[in-house]
RNA sequence: GGGCGCGUAGCUCAGUGGUAGAGCACACCCUUCACACGGGUGGGGUCGUAGGUUCAAUCCCUACCGCGCCCA
């Protein structure tokens, strides 16, 4: 052993200890027959440093995932990072724009060359600050999402699903980012409140209608503008009498001049506005709809904007609007329209407005081609298995949320048009041909859509996609057939109209070009809890073994971009849940509630926590304020008291060190004879107990708790205290009863609470515990796979009572001493009167603690006399009280007992009658209140028996603690 | 508009159908031989408001007020 220093530092041990785990392979020891327990973690961003969300959540896991190791199982925790398309792309993007170049200066082949070149030097920094907290990964398996073999799964899982009909590719409107220029899901749309207006037109019926009241336009108001440019017609509610003549008739649309009709349908509500409403079906989600029912296809939907949002022909638009960017659209387009007097009003008004959660900015709704996933197919297994309770949520509260989105979910639109990420699988080839005898060209329809000039071959490889052409072909058109793989961006690609050709009288070359579009990050991720464990591979044991996961941590704001997908494909493609219990923990606030964010720059980074404090502080700070269903606000002021406990834990070890106690040998509690002995044995036994139970329930705060309060007020304030006494008397300064057997016993067992307390709290602050456990002599094992407290004993009931009895009195007597200003210096005589044999007994048994703890030199009994320092005045008898308030005293009542401290003079009489009676009074006021209840008898009839039963006993200890006090007071005068 | 959560000591938070707890902060005392990142003692709360259920409500129910989040 060698000695502590005095003061703990963290920074000197954690990446040594870390560094001894991970090279010895000690987070995923070889355990082939233990049970497996398994959590995935969510994979952080390639492209992210550990922010202080990252501690909280890998800590919890973390956290778990030691306690199951300690306990034996063969835990794995799954780690790897994920690719992050958009946030990855726009990283290195903006390097190249840092660098006068742009990602399109380069070929696609030679940019993603480019992001990859950028993982190998940046990818690594969210793995080794994870590392710095002290998270026990399984780094030898760690994964990345564009792994090939992670690929596979994701290829495979896309053809799959295109094969069983859940993946389609579909003209409609998108969720469009001007900003990043490619498609988004509806979950990464944000909805803001904006100040806006709201314009109201007039709008010229055509052919010299009139409505009923004789007017020739019908007023219709909108938000956006611009949009009138594509508009294809004005909705009116059929039972809406005011427009009941004019519906089929015509509006001459103003600006483009183009004929419009005017339709019925019920999204028109007569009580809004004019009743009447502009139709966009290209660029409004609810316009969409109603153009759909009015009769137009979706490729007959006019168009104006291009991937930019600027203006772009599509009828009769005049050329000075063409090119302009939307919002500059907006301005001419309402300022042409009151220059032709056809502004009736503007009104100011709140807009909820899209705006893409990445880039920022306001997201149109555009008419693309793009894939998607039938999502609502997906959920009917993951709603099953929760309402089962086959996969319980933690907390339980958020399963309403889950079902509520999960009854309301729209397809998934999962095509990105970025260049970073899974290139979706899928071929194109002509569906338009040239025959061989003859120039005219043959359609030949998809069923998908009516424009589709393509035919789709989706396939795990080029090779099988390529086989399937030849076939399709081949049936089509009777001939031989070749298959030539083409670049869409090649000039090829570009100078063919029908891409596909004779080579002879009985072959034809047909074009095939994949698709250029990327997966949606989160479709990867979805396959998260199976994919990495070598999915679709038959080969793969892993698989069997640890699917399910047994737990998912995360936090709730990925719930259903996560989580909930997880659990679409992990139901669907494995048959069985993802994981056994999902928990969802909260948001790490700032100090002041707000929400950490750059641009508040509020952020509390987590590696300066860690510099500060200890990797060990941070956690504990974390699980200590994860309660379920509440948010953790920041408080360094309380990190930093988890430090303090940490030193605490040092010192106490140092202590103990310094005292002969070390390593235990035994896992099983050591036998004990002394009451202190018994009585933290069973203190260790109830907070094992109360530390299984909160894991159990994923309680981390009151986990988190247990541990603390044991450490600190059990162990150190009383245990340590109380046992010095036992093991100092070889130093020869107190004359006690204990012995040779007694030390020997006490170190055995000090030695071994202190290797429970290192086991218990390992999995909160594995650094110092790991740092004590070695310092505290030899092992055979590192802690971190140390085996979980077996204490094999159970609380001794007497011993308990005993050291609460002890502990009760000496705060009793410290309580007096600094009430009455006695010195912390004095120490004081004591008599004690009214004892019975127990107490008497346990005075006998104590008395060294006591006169240490209380600062109490001599203590007098009427009959006996303890200890050899205490010298007997007055008769056998006792002196009488009188005698004993001689020169003033202060009296302490427990229990039965009163002990009488003698001051000698330098007592204040008033000050103590105050304390007495005050006392009393609290204590008489206590005993009236149960008084009042007991004598209620409704209260004795319908109460439940024990808590009748309890009244009645504290009704009496408080009567009797009562008189006393009043018997004390009373002597006083 | 719908859903969820929160409101307990100055601050940050636990908690329970039987008269409220922790950490920090505060006040006072203590350089007592593990620890001043410490030890000891203490002050401090009508448990958001108003009703209801109950022998008994901070806890259960209802309404309201305030705050936050999600969805439309």
């Amino acid at each position: 052993m060698t000695e502590l220093a005095k003061t703990f530092d963290p920074a000197s041990i954690e990446a040594r200890w870390y560094q001894h785990w991970e090279a010895n392979g000690l987070f995923r020891p070889e355990r082939p027959d233990a049970q497996p327990f398994t959590i995935v973690n969510p994979p952080p961003n390639v492209t992210g440093s550990l922010h202080i969300g990252h501690a909280l959540d890998n800590t919890l896991q973390d956290i778990m995932i030691r306690y199951e190791r300690l306990r034996g199982k063969d835990a794995l925790w799954v780690v790897g990072t994920d690719h992050a398309g958009i946030a990855t792309q726009m990283v290195v993007e903006r390097q190249l724009n840092a660098a006068g170049q742009k990602r399109t200066d380069y070929s696609r082949e030679a940019f993603i060359d480019k992001v990859w070149e950028w993982k190998a030097e940046s990818g690594g920094t969210i793995t080794g600050q994870l590392r710095r907290l002290g998270c026990s990964m399984d780094w030898s398996r760690e994964q990345f999402t564009m792994d090939p073999h992670f690929t596979r799964a994701v290829v495979k899982v896309f053809v799959d699903l295109y094969n069983e009909g859940l993946i389609y590719r579909d003209k409609r409107l998108v969720n469009w980012d001007p900003g990043l220029k490619t498609a988004i899901s509806d979950l990464e749309v944000e909805t803001r409140e904006v100040q806006g207006k709201f314009w109201h037109f007039r709008y010229p019926l055509a052919d010299g209608v009139r409505l009923d009241d004789g007017r020739d336009y019908i007023v219709v108001a909108t938000t956006r503008p611009e949009t009138m440019l594509a508009d294809m017609a004005v909705a009116v509610n059929g039972a809406d009498a005011r427009y009941a003549s004019v519906i089929g008739k015509y509006i001459t649309l103003p600006i483009t001049g183009r004929r419009i009709p005017i339709v019925a349908d019920d999204h028109a509500d007569p009580e809004l506005g004019s009743g009447a409403v502009k139709i966009t079906p290209g660029h409004d989600f609810n316009d969409f709809e109603v153009g759909k029912r009015a009769g137009f296809a979706a490729a007959e939907m006019l168009n104006m904007l291009d991937a930019d949002a600027k203006v772009v022909q599509c009828g009769g638009i005049p050329d000075e609007y063409l090119g302009l960017d939307r919002f500059e659209a907006r301005k001419a387009v309402v300022a042409a329209l009151e220059a032709a007097g056809l502004l009736e009003q503007i009104e100011d008004r709140v807009i909820q407005t899209p705006y893409g959660d990445r880039s920022g900015v306001v997201i149109e709704p555009w008419l693309t081609d793009q894939w998607y996933v039938d999502a609502e197919a997906l959920t009917r297994g993951p709603k099953r298995l929760v309402e089962r309770g086959t996969i319980e949520i933690v907390p339980k509260s958020w399963e309403k949320t889950f079902f509520h989105w999960m009854d309301n979910i729209q397809p998934w639109c999962v095509s990105r048009q970025l260049w970073w990420g899974h290139r979706i699988p899928a071929w194109y080839g002509p569906s338009c041909v040239r025959t061989p005898n003859g120039f005219s060209t043959t359609i030949v329809a998809t069923g998908k859509y009516q424009d589709d000039a393509w035919f789709e071959f989706v396939g795990e490889s080029e090779n099988e996609v390529i086989e399937a052409a030849k076939k399709k072909y081949a049936e089509i058109t009777g001939l031989n057939i070749q298959i030539r793989i083409i670049d869409q961006d090649s000039s090829e690609y570009k100078s063919e109209a029908f891409h596909a050709r004779q080579i002879d009288p009985y072959t034809y070359e047909f074009d095939l070009y994949r698709e250029t579009d990327v997966l949606d990050t989160w479709f990867s991720s979805a396959l998260w809890p199976f994919a990495t464990l070598g999915w679709p591979d038959d080969t793969a044991p892993l698989v069997a073994r640890h699917y399910p996961n047994d737990l998912l941590i995360s936090g709730f704001d990925i719930l259903f971009f996560w989580c909930a997908r997880m659990a679409m494909q992990g139901i669907h493609f494995m048959k069985e849940v993802p994981w056994k219990r999902l928990y969802l923990h909260g948001l790490v606030r700032a100090a002041d509630g707000q929400k950490m964010s750059k641009s508040k720059g509020n952020v509390v980074d987590p590696l300066g926590l860690i510099d500060q404090y200890g990797a060990d502080a941070l956690r504990f700070f974390m699980a200590a304020m994860e309660s379920q269903g509440r948010d953790v606000k920041m408080d360094e002021k309380r990190v930093e008291g988890y430090r303090n406990f940490a030193t605490k834990l040092w010192n106490a070890t140092r202590f103990a060190m310094s005292n002969g106690i070390g390593a235990s040998s035994s896992v099983a509690a050591p036998p004990a004879t002394l009451a202190v002995n018994k009585w933290i044995i069973g203190e260790v036994v109830e907070t094992l107990a109360a530390l299984d139970k909160a894991l159990a329930e994923l309680r981390f705060d009151a986990a988190a708790n247990a541990i603390y309060h044991f450490v600190w007020d059990q162990f150190c304030d009383w245990y340590l205290e109380l046992i010095k006494p036992v093991l100092q008397t070889e130093t020869g300064h107190l004359t006690t009863n204990y012995n040779h057997e007694h030390r020997t016993e006490t170190r055995a067992v000090a030695g071994w609470v202190l290797d429970q307390i290192l086991v218990m709290l390992h999995p909160f602050m594995p650094f110092i515990t790991e740092e004590l456990w070695h310092a505290l002599g030899q092992r055979e094992y590192d802690l971190i796979v140390a085996k979980w407290p077996e204490p094999g004993a159970a609380v001794d009931a007497e011993a308990t009572a005993d050291i609460e009895w002890l502990v009760k009195l000496v705060n009793e007597i410290r309580a007096v001493r600094t009430e009455l200003g006695v010195p912390a210096s004095a120490k004081l005589k004591a008599v004690i009167t009214e004892a019975n044999d127990l107490t008497l007994s346990r005075i006998s048994q104590n008395l060294p603690s006591i006169s240490r703890l209380a600062r109490v030199s001599e203590l007098f009994e009427r009959k006996f006399k303890f200890g050899s320092e205490i010298t007997l005045t007055g008769p056998a008898a006792g002196p009488p009280d009188k005698d004993l308030l001689v020169g003033g005293s202060a009296q302490v009542v427990v229990d039965e007992a009163t002990f009488v401290l003698l001051l000698e003079g330098v007592i204040d009489i008033a000050a103590e009658k105050a304390r007495l009676s005050k006392a009393k009074d609290a204590a008489e006021k206590e005993a009236a209140s149960l008084s009042a209840r007991l004598n209620n008898p409704a209260f004795v009839e319908k109460a439940k028996p024990e808590a009748v039963e309890k009244a009645r006993a504290d009704h009496a200890e408080k009567s009797a603690e009562a008189e006393r006090l009043a018997a004390a007071l009373a002597r006083l005068g």
